[in-house]
DNA sequence: ACACTGACCATAA
DNA sequence: ATTATGGCCAGTG
């Protein structure tokens, strides 16, 4: 079976699941992981991320304060700031905006009940 | 095995 | 307001 599931592997499985034009932070991933604290552990992860997939949306990732503390290991043309806006996501000086209108967590999005 | 690092978060001074 | 420090825990040297 593929349950190596690593702590990465987790954290890949959540950050696939985030839907087009939202985001969420590393503390929510980690929460949901039962890993509270290890929010750390999850931008590694996702650093980690590009040695797997190229599927893993990591530019979705912000820190708590929708800063943007990834966007510099983005080597690449597109910037994590250019990804999330031409998602519709507005941002400022590298932070997003209305975090709270974009923020996605896993688990909310199925609305399991009125 | 030990030391250091890391895309975070919270608290203290 | 900022700076420092502890905690978290896996990965790498």
């Amino acid at each position: 079976m593929e349950n190596q599931n690593s702590f990465f592997e987790k954290v890949y499985e959540v950050v696939r699941r985030i839907p087009y034009g939202r985001v969420t932070t590393y503390g929510i991933i980690a929460e949901y992981l039962s890993s509270k604290g290890s929010a750390r552990m999850v931008g590694w992860a996702l650093n980690s991320s590009k040695y797997h997939l190229d599927d893993i949306p990591a530019h979705r990732v912000v820190n708590r304060k929708g800063l943007l503390t990834g966007k510099k290991y983005f080597g690449g043309h597109h910037t994590m700031a250019d990804l999330l806006q031409s998602e519709g996501i507005e941002i400022v000086d590298d932070c997003i905006q209305h975090l709270e209108r974009v923020l996605w967590v896993p688990g909310t999005d199925t609305k399991p009940m009125d």
